[in-house]
DNA sequence: AAGTAACCTGTCAGTTCTGACAGGTAGGCC
DNA sequence: GGCCTACCTGTCAGAACTGACAGGTTACTT
């Protein structure tokens, strides 16, 4: 049985791994939570890819997550545009779950170019992983190769990462979300208060009688918000805020 | 060691858990995982509370899900309005983490009314534990009590709690969320794209130009999202949108 | 003392939105 | 054929918003 093949320790591993992504908030963090899970699998090369399905198209580049792959060969398909055409990556973007590097490759030729690129990194089998969610939407990838024995338990690997790409995803999107949010424009406390009753549909006399305020004040703080937020009107600006989580 | 407190098996009950609440998308099979959840922690009472602190006041009702409470209890708890004043809940709300009913009302007496009540339904020790999260934001806490021994070991509760709890609270923030989307109203196709441009901050007149028919129209659509939305005007229905997901 | 940030207020012309009026077509279902 | 839904269009008066004008106070920092 499948339980066998884990030892006790290695479950361990597992639950104090997933319960450390719940706290997880820096890239630091991430990578050191990466390493473990590159540990556990027993490979020598791990990448994460990281792609928000929210309102990028699927034509903008994906965030690249350097575990232990040659940073030179990484590069090289981000400069070339080749995940574009990798048959893994596109694979790996329409369903979740494994998938063998060979068995893509066999399914889906792909570009010469990029098969020249891998086979001079080494890079000659391996197994990508991908995982998806809906809130917030987008899809993470990680790509494992460099195992030493030719000879790998599949099912192992499939037990592991379907169990902890879950909460590397989650990890990973709260992380690239919130690393947006450093540079985020800061509203004043009562720029905040009038967006709040904006949203609820309040016109700007309505909200002077509630905040006890001119009219022409609401119009001001308006105006300074849609400003900060770099918007053309107030629908612009209730969106954007609620978009960037600076309202509720 | 704790490590030697948790049987092999336990260890792939919970990481089977773990993973089975990142699909689970109904109360039905919430249930089931909290079953699993109480065998694992060895009692024979659970109950768990669920409160979002998005928009709601502290003074809304927690949504309650009981798993092997007395009905009974729970509802003179609800009906009495007792949950407001329980220190349990209180402390549970302010600091994640578990707490012993013990604890708890040796620091903050309560009610009598309260005491007497879970005497008699021979509630005299347990423990709650509860966590918390920004987004969504809100808490869950899950109370447990029925014990057999007396002697129970803490820190495997707290082991097992501290793991398994961040992942039943996403859960069951996912099924009531998902929950509420039951009655939404459905907006056409038509509507959801006019709504998406508003969103971005064009006017109607824009509007009309991107999707080639009259500014007339597009004032038409939008008419109809408001009413369906209920709301006053286009910003309401723009952040109501997107509050219920109906958009992007 | 000067500078800055947050906050507040006024007027006014021009643009945009809103609600209520009154129509139209195309396609699906019984 | 009748009914319904989604979609489209027009006019018009009045309400709401916008941008640019030109000020003000208070509190805090340098």
């Amino acid at each position: 049985m499948l339980q066998n093949s884990l030892a006790s320790g290695e479950m361990m591993d597992m639950l104090d791994i997933i319960h450390a992504t719940t706290s997880c908030r820096t890239m630091a963090r991430f990578q050191e939570l990466a390493k473990g899970l590159q540990n556990l699998l027993g490979c020598s090369k791990t990448t994460f890819c990281w792609k928000s399905l929210e309102q990028d198209t699927l034509l903008t580049p994906p965030h690249l997550l350097n575990v232990s792959f040659p940073e030179q060969f990484l590069k090289l398909l981000s400069e070339r545009r080749l995940w574009r055409q990798n048959p893994i990556s596109i694979r790996g973007m329409q369903q979740e779950g494994l998938q063998s590097w060979q068995d893509t490759f066999n399914l889906m030729s792909p570009p010469k170019q990029l098969l020249d690129i891998k086979y001079s990194f080494g890079l000659y089998s391996g197994y990508t992983f991908s995982v998806a969610s809906q809130r917030p939407r987008g899809v993470t990838m990680v790509s494992t190769g460099g195992y030493d024995s030719p000879k790998i338990e599949i099912e192992r690997l499939k037990f592991i990462l379907c169990r902890l790409m879950p909460h590397f995803h989650l990890a990973l999107s709260e992380v690239l979300e919130h690393g947006r949010d450093k540079n985020l424009p800061a509203l004043t406390g009562r720029e905040v208060e009038v967006l709040s009753w904006l949203k609820e549909g309040k016109t700007s006399w309505e909200i002077s009688v509630i905040l006890k305020i001119s009219e022409r004040t609401i119009n001001f703080h308006v105006t300074n918000v849609k400003k900060k937020l770099n918007v053309n009107n107030r629908m612009g600006a209730v969106a954007q805020a609620m978009h960037l989580g600076l309202v509720n």
